[in-house]
RNA sequence: GCCCCGGUAGCCCAAUUGGCAGAGGCAACGGCCUCAAAAUCCGUCAAGUGUCGGUUCGAGUCCGACCCGGGGCACCA
């Protein structure tokens, strides 16, 4: 953009104290500096390193405000970066001034794949770029004028750190779930009841009989950081295994887009199913928006229902199911490929036909078996099992549309009310048995006669209907009303009967926690001679990361799913063999060479800036009971937790899902007094741009393109195509930051992201649009400045009434809609009463004070600048926020529009105070209101109090 | 296919939750200033609320069906 055309170059002959962007960088970057230099923005807490009671109770309620956690990415922010960050600094600011003591800060979630695979690329330590990145971001949120605690701001990279997310990896691996009184516990704890005989052991032994290799699988088994083989997510195009929540539902790494393979593997896992019920349950206690709250109750996927038994010749081949009420109508099986009794059921006529589909099967990936559209596919395995509830004999299949990674693998097949079943059994011509009488309206939409001839069915019947040929000896389900009966007699015969149990299934699955990369956290672990894993001690934390060269993991052919994993650290044997003495006498130990996965430091990151510098413990008690403890004032049931967490949607079945786990096993093992770490969340929108592509569908540098929307687009002369899209690098469609505080500065930056629209909305960045803003701030400063002198120009003469009220109009509504974090609206009002002002000839310190007060959230440093040129000393951060008069928010005269059959007709002019049937007879006797009625006879005269008047003839 | 959001002037967005469709900004147009222009300033214009139907004295708002856009889930037994 040339100087010519650039709308806030200043001409010559412009005013010198005109608000500019060169003004405007002077004042901020003043501001920022004397805001640091006054430590302004330190919350202090109430005990702790950082403790400071009395200021604690001057300063009031206490809010914790918090962004998500951000990763600094080496290319640096773009403008749709700090929506949410600029909001909750408004939002810190105004609750500052309406008499709390905030918490609000900013730290890095600095470990992960981006900076090592850079690392790789260039041979930079990850540290080095880590940090450069860290203080690239420093500076571009600095110079948006956040009002951080900066003492507050730390680094998951940090050693200080991570031998807090160790300690607490330790407190996991050494706890266990106990399922009767539904908490953590400490492992001793267990072994205590083991040795005193209080808790039996699985085979029934003493514990005291048991060698010391037994008891420790028996303890070892029930960790809830253990390691297993199971079945993993093998990624090898990133050289490690992934978290189920990190693979895409195309069966890809979300980091980099690689193929993902299921592999059994030796993994490090997290008990995260042991708290299934209570992730869902207390989704009720917090403050989300039901968007996440159902993601989160869909990716744990409760389902009640039961386990059924059925006997074949390779012994008890049980499935799950939601429907036990239709065992009736079970008229075969299929198990998963994979199912481990597949084997042993194959009778030799199908052996090579069973061998053929589990090849084909295996190698497929998991996203292919699930193309739903795909013909149902199976073969027999020329076995028969036997229904428990009729003793039917009935034919096993396996089919690959049975998935061994939900329930057990193994299904019992109701063809007449379940779709799949319904197409499977018409495509192998299987019995279709009918055990529910389907409505008449049923068989009307499907245009054909009622009939329990399933053959006449065009698919299955899915609901609720009465029960037919459902009955045996014990259990009669004609006649039954409703499936729920259904199925709770169903399940109380298979109880009685020992054929399986009601039971609740679910489809999370415990959290795969190691990785083989460099960049992340070592475990706290070592293992001894016999292969056996130990804690490391308290004090020998932090286990910090070697020093390496070489940070990359061996990769492989993105394809290669036999590949096996080698972790970096692997190769590091100074490091990795290490002399201890745990309690055994020295010895030599073989460390964990994995790391920990990305969300390990943004499990709890939030308790460590409220003590960031504590030596002693993660976080004090007292410290983390201010902040987060319930708040039983705001609701009975309050979990504790962070006030206000905002953040991006992309975040909900996988940071928000661990870290309410971590938070859950601190809150059991007693670590912290609040059950939930975050008790409202908001889900900011994202800014989107307009993105262009040329005819070889290539994005262009969206800056340099040419016309409109009617005209059409050009890029260098050539025709180019909109779409919009997320703002950033990949569709060349970034707009800086740093432009925008050449151009205007951060105060308009800041008002131009918080007046676009709500929140919580997505909208399109539009560069041409914030230059309203920056007009608005011109006016204002205009208003109370000399522009040739720098004088302030506010009369100290009264305000007329009329300004007067429309001021404390602003303040009531502008105090509301902060508050519900609604900032366009509150600053629309600004505005207005702005441009109110401008019509004076002088603006009135009356009014110039409490609009500079209600612009200090928004626009922090030209409302200091305008507060010290109002004749104030020290900080506007902590001066009250106005507070409108009551007398002043109600008019005298009230008008009224009156319609007559809905059309407005007339005004007329009331007191406030008039009764309903004054209102009704001003009405009538309007001249307008006459003449439309043109002599009619009112049927129906309402009179909505202070709104209108509506007259029915 | 299922579940969430959202659709209001050319564009971004408001509308006290059933009460006069407009608060604010951009653009456009006109004017002041200027030799001229830019910037600033002053003023003006603009949609009947995605579609169809219903409830009501009155619907952007409530109900029903559908269309479009964005997001999430999906052979989960």
């Amino acid at each position: 953009m040339s100087d010519e055309t650039n709308p806030t170059t200043i001409s010559n002959d412009a005013p010198p104290h005109r608000y500019s962007a060169d003004l405007a960088l002077d004042l901020e970057l003043r501001w920022q500096d004397w805001w640091d230099d006054n430590g302004t923005f330190e919350a202090p807490n109430p005990a702790g390193p950082l403790a400071d009671p009395d200021s604690v109770a001057a300063r009031g309620e206490k809010l914790f405000v918090l962004d998500m956690f951000p990763y600094p990415s080496g290319v640096g922010l773009h403008v749709g970066h700090p929506l949410g960050f600029i909001g909750t600094d408004v939002y810190s600011r105004f609750k500052r001034m309406t008499g709390h003591n905030v918490m609000y800060t900013m730290g890095f979630d600095a470990f992960g794949l981006p900076a090592e695979q850079y690392a790789v690329q260039t041979g930079t330590h990850p540290a080095i770029t880590t940090d450069a990145n860290i203080a690239n971001m420093r500076r571009q949120l600095r110079r948006l004028g956040l009002s951080h605690d900066n003492r507050r701001s730390i680094s998951t990279t940090d050693p200080e750190y991570y031998r807090w997310t160790q300690w607490i990896f330790s407190q996991i691996f050494n706890a266990w779930y106990d399922e009767e009184q539904q908490t953590a516990r400490p492992i001793d704890e267990l072994i205590a009841e083991f040795a005193s005989g209080t808790r039996s052991t699985p085979d029934g032994r003493p514990w005291a009989e048991l060698t010391a290799g037994e008891r420790a699988d028996i303890i070892d088994d029930r960790r809830l950081a253990y390691v297993s083989e199971a079945p993993v997510n093998w990624c090898p195009g990133l050289g490690t295994v992934v978290a189920n929540e990190e693979v895409t539902s195309d069966g890809r790494s979300d980091r980099g887009n690689y193929p993902v393979f299921k592999r059994n593997m030796r993994q490090w896992m997290m008990r995260i199913t042991a708290y299934a019920d209570r992730l869902i349950d207390d989704l009720e206690l917090l403050d989300w928006t039901d968007a996440i709250k159902s993601m989160q109750r869909n990716w744990i996927g409760r389902s009640h229902g039961a386990i059924v038994h059925f006997a074949s010749p390779a012994g008890v081949i049980t499935v799950f199911t939601t429907r036990p009420d239709t065992l009736f109508g079970a008229s075969f099986m299929v198990l998963s490929p994979e199912h481990p009794l597949v084997d042993e059921l194959t009778t030799p006529e199908q052996a090579a036909a069973i061998d053929e589909y589990r090849a084909e099967a295996g190698g497929k990936k998991d996203f292919e078996r699930q193309d739903e559209s795909k013909e149902k596919t199976g073969v027999f395995t020329g076995s028969f099992a036997t229904n428990p509830i009729n003793g039917e004999r009935v034919p096993v299949w396996i089919a690959d549309y049975v998935l061994m990674g939900y329930g057990t693998g193994a299904i019992m097949a109701v063809p007449c009310g379940d779709e799949r079943d319904f197409e499977f059994a018409t495509k192998f011509k299987l019995p279709i048995p009918a055990i529910q009488r389907p409505p008449r309206a049923w068989f009307d939409e499907q245009a054909i006669e009622p009939t329990l001839d399933t053959s006449q069915w065009p698919f299955a019947y899915v609901g609720n209907a009465p029960y037919v040929q459902s009955s045996n000896d014990t259990l009669d389900l004609n006649g039954v009303a409703s499936v729920a009966d259904g199925v709770a007699m169903t399940n109380a015969w298979l109880e009685a009967n020992d054929a399986g149990e009601a039971t609740i299934n679910y489809k999370l699955r415990d959290w795969l926690f190691s990785r083989q990369r460099y960049w992340g956290e070592p475990f706290p672990i070592v293992y001894d001679a016999e292969g056996r894993a130990h804690t490391l001690p308290d004090e020998l934390l932090p286990v910090e990361l070697p020093e390496t060269d070489s940070f990359s993991p061996r990769t492989f052919d993105a394809e290669d799913k036999f590949s096996n994993p080698e972790s970096p650290l692997d190769r590091l044997s100074d490091w990795v063999d290490v002399e201890l003495d745990l309690g055994e006498g020295i010895q030599t130990y073989r460390r964990d060479t994995n790391v920990m996965p990305q969300w390990a430091g943004s499990c709890w990151y939030e308790m460590r800036y409220l003590d960031p510098t504590n030596t002693e413990r993660f976080v004090d008690r007292e410290v983390e009971q201010y902040w987060m403890g319930p708040r039983t004032e705001v609701r009975p049931d309050h979990p504790g937790g962070v006030d206000l967490y905002v953040g991006g949607v992309e975040h909900a079945v996988l940071h928000l899902l661990y870290a309410r786990f971590w938070h859950k096993v601190l809150f059991d093992l007693g670590h912290v007094s609040s059950k939930e770490p975050y008790a409202r969340l908001f889900n900011q929108g994202y800014i989107q741009a307009a993105a262009f592509k040329d005819e070889r569908e290539i994005y262009v540098e969206a800056t340099e393109v040419e016309g409109d929307d009617t005209d059409g687009f050009t890029f260098n002369g050539e025709p180019v195509a909109r779409e919009w899209g997320k703002m950033g690098k990949s569709l060349k469609n970034a707009v800086s930051p740093d432009e925008m505080y050449d151009q205007y500065g951060a105060d308009t930056l800041r008002l131009y992201e918080m007046a676009m629209g709500p929140l919580d909305a997505s909208r399109p960045w539009e560069t041409s649009d914030v230059i309203g803003m920056y007009r608005f701030l011109q006016r204002l400063w205009r208003n109370m400045v000399d522009e040739e002198t720098g004088a302030c120009i506010v009369s100290k003469d009264p305000a007329d009434d009329e300004t007067r009220k429309l001021l404390h109009k602003t303040i009531d509504i502008v105090r509301t809609e902060m508050d519900e974090l609604r900032f366009n609206t509150a600053i629309a009002k600004l505005i207005e009463l702005n441009n109110a002002v401008t019509k004076l000839d002088v603006m009135p310190r009356e009014v110039a004070e409490p609009m500079v007060k209600m612009l200090a959230p928004l626009v922090p440093h030209v409302a200091e600048e305008l507060w010290r040129s109002l004749g104030h000393d020290g900080t506007i951060a902590y001066v009250e926020f106005p507070e409108a008069d009551p007398a002043l928010l109600v008019d005298e005269m009230i008008e009224y529009p009156v319609q007559i059959n809905g059309k407005v007709r007339g005004h007329i002019q009331v007191a406030a105070d008039a009764d309903q049937q004054a209102v009704e007879s001003a009405a009538l006797a309007d001249d307008k209101v006459n003449a439309s009625l043109d002599g009619a006879v009112p049927k129906k005269v309402i009179v909505v109090p202070g709104r209108m008047v509506s007259i029915v003839i």
